[in-house]
Parts: structure tokens; sequence; C-alpha cells
DNA sequence: ACTATAATTAACTTATTGGTTAGTTAATAA
DNA sequence: TTATTAACTAACCAATAAGTTAATTATAGT
């Protein structure tokens, strides 16, 4: 039969609150994120919070985990799709980026995580991050060894890629705004996420494809 | 004759509390960063904070405005001696880039910021972002109208830059660490200041230069 | 039906913090 | 010398927030 509707459910309960942190987490910030606000937006009592994790920072390391998680796996299934390295770039730049603006969350957690030394939650987000990092040096690897890809520092485009995105995704509202204010500087306001996508990997391949050798998926 | 060290000195006092302030904010970021800890840090009554800034937001706008101002015209002024867009694109890079490594709390603030919609001070951010950013449109169009550059989207090359070296500068702990724990993934760990902008630099001139005319300066 | 236990709640505690205030002392100009 | 003002201080206040606790209710196994 259908599943009965109970008054007391432990893990729709706990799901509910990552839901609920998730979102007020990105919005406020850690700092500005308060358990009664939480406790409201879930309907829930505040101690819940706290019985199912532990403290704030419990909650929150929970919250950065699940969305790692997320991101990871979306970026990793995918890549599956492809073996050419091109593609693979591709792939990983889109993912990431599509990921990131239907979940405006990660780019705003992350920036503010990765520019604080991981202030928070250091461990949880540096595996992810490091995992993200492996594939996407194993996909710069592969087109070098491929003679299709020049050499290059892997740590620097991979943050370029990341910097990038997550700074275009988030200042989108800004420049939006520049944009009204004085209409004669452009700030991309009107550009979607794939058309900024299309531009990075464009600007990506020019740095890496080796000269005369651009076919050579 | 000399000055007489005064008891009372509004300039002193002020100037004290700003420099206590930039470090703070930098190292617990805004909601972290608490008034009587200052007031500790600087050797001064807390109600002196408040009398020469109002309040905590009135402060943090002045600090922002301060390091703002101080970045903004440091890129400025250094851009007068180039007058080639090849040049004048790496004097901008790498004196940006010096600069938030000579003073690490401009990176992490501004990400914050950045991340956060300007969140706690947008005007002051957002003048200072623009005016940096005008320049670094205005030298891609000077390269373009030479023939020397080809045509990009400035608004994404300029946070591709601003990107990659706010986040190479924020991690660089992280990544040390990471290359610590497992040396075979490579994070530039080693890599100082100016090697980071030798490899942007090279980078965003694959991608500009336009080919067969690299040395149309 | 009974019991053990997991889920849930209201009320409370404790600590911190942004901000105020009323009063005090130093400098300065008449 | 004195009056005025600007710089400075100690003590205080109200609000908020993280975390606790002791009691209560639903649920599931026996």
């Amino acid at each position: 039969m259908s599943k009965k509707i109970q008054k007391r459910n432990a893990e729709a309960s706990k799901a509910l609150i990552i839901t609920h942190a998730i979102t007020l987490f990105s919005e406020k910030g850690y700092a500005f994120a308060s358990m009664d606000a939480l406790a409201k937006r879930s309907g829930l009592n505040k101690a819940m919070v706290f019985y199912y994790f532990k403290n704030k920072k419990g909650l929150y390391a929970a919250v950065m985990h699940k969305i790692l998680i997320q991101i990871q796996s979306a970026v990793l299934e995918e890549n599956k799709q492809h073996s050419a390295p091109r593609e693979e770039l591709e792939g990983f730049v889109r993912t990431y980026a599509r990921f990131a603006c239907k979940h405006p969350y990660l780019p705003s957690l992350l920036l503010r995580e990765l520019s604080d030394n991981g202030a928070i939650v250091p461990e949880v987000l540096f595996t992810s991050m490091k995992q993200l990092f492996v594939l996407f040096s194993s996909i710069l690897k592969k087109g070098e060894d491929r003679g299709c890809f020049v050499h290059t520092a892997p740590m620097i485009l991979y943050f370029m890629v990341l910097g990038t995105l997550n700074l275009m995704i988030t200042t989108k509202t800004l420049r939006i705004q520049a944009h009204q204010e004085d209409s004669e500087i452009d700030t991309f306001a009107s550009g979607n996420i794939d058309e900024i996508v299309d531009y990075i990997v464009e600007e990506m391949l020019r740095m890496l494809v080796v000269p005369n050798k651009g076919d050579n998926q």
C-alpha cells in the first residue's frame, strides 16, 4: 500500500532540515544563519536540529557534504559519456556550470569556504575539490599524451575554470544592475550560462590546443 | 619642532582602528569580527569605534573603501608606464597579483563580498570593481583596435584573471597542505606569485593574440 | 495491551555582541 | 584663566543565538 502519512519520521525531518539549511546558509552565510530561523522555516522544533546534527557546525558539514557529493557525482557521471579530451573538457565545464547555475548556493558557499582556508569544514570541502581536480588534471594529461593539448599547470587552469564560473554566476544580478545603470560597459549581462560556457571553453581550447593540430580530438 | 606626542589624536586613533579592522575582518570575516576584540587589539575603548564610524557596517565600509582605493590606484598608476596592450595587460595582472599577495586580506574580503551580491557594502565595492574593469576592457579594446588581440568578452576575461588570482592566493596554504599529503597531485604548491602571473599572462596571451601577429605589440 | 525507545516539544540557560550613555579629561582659543 | 569643544572611558542595556534539559507523545516489537 501507499506509505502511510506518519506524524513522526526521522528521515523526512532530517531531509527537511538539510534542505532548508542549504538555502539558509547560502542566503545568509554561515554566521548569519540562525538555527531559530532554520527551525521556523523547516516547521520543526529547534531542538531537532541539534538532535540530528549535534551542533551548527555539524549541520553545516552535512550540508556541504551533500552538495559536494552532488556536484561531484554529476561531473563524474557525465564524464563517462566522453573519451576525447576536448569533449571531456567541455563536458566538465558545462556540467559544473549548469549544476552551479541550477543550485546557486554552490558557488556562494564554495567561494566563501575557499576564500577562508576552508574555514568551517576543511576536510569535507577538501576531499571533494581534490577529486574534481584529479579528474580535471587527468583530462588535461590525456590531452597532452595524445598530443592535442599543450602542457600546462593544471591547478591554475582548474581555478581559472572554477573562479570564472563561480564569479560569473554569483555576480549575475550585480552585472545586470551595472549594465542598467551604465549601458556603455559590457558586463555580459544578457549571457545565459550556456553562452558563458561556450565562451570559456572556446578560450580554454585556444590556450590548450596545439597549433595546427586542432582537429586531433 | 617635532610633533609633540599627544595623548589624544583623532586621526591616529581612527587610523589605528582601521588598520586593525582590516586584519580582523579578513581573518574572521564580517560576522565573526567582534568590536570588543577590535577595541582590545587597537588598545582603544570600544566606544571609539562607534564614535568615529557610527556602527560596524560603517567601519566595514571604511575598511573596504580604503583597500579598494589602494588596489585601484596601484593598478591605475602602474598602467601609466605602458602603452602597448600586451605590456598593459601583463602590468595589470602583475600589479593586482603582487598587491593581493602582499595584502592577503584583499582576496578574502573581495571573494566574500563578491560571492554574496556585495552583501555588506555594495556601492563601495561596486564602483571600485567597475573602475578596474573599465581599465581592463580598455586594454583589450586597444589591443583589438590595433589588430593584435582577437575580440573577446571582457567581463569573462576579467573574472578569469581575478578569479584565478584570488583563488590561487587564498588557497595557498591549502594547496601546500594538499601537496604534502599526496605528492602525486600537482597543486602548484611551490609556485610564488610571479610564477603564477607568468603562467596566467602566458595563457591569456595565447587566448588573445591574433595568430601570426604575435609580434604586433 | 504493554513496554522500550525514538521523535518531538516548550521552556530555559548562558554567553556574546552591537550599540548607548553619562560622565571625565585633555587640548585650544579667547 | 576659563570656557568650549573634542577625545575618551567605564558601565550598562537589550537582543540574539547556540545549545540544553526534562518532559511528552508516537511507534513498533512482543
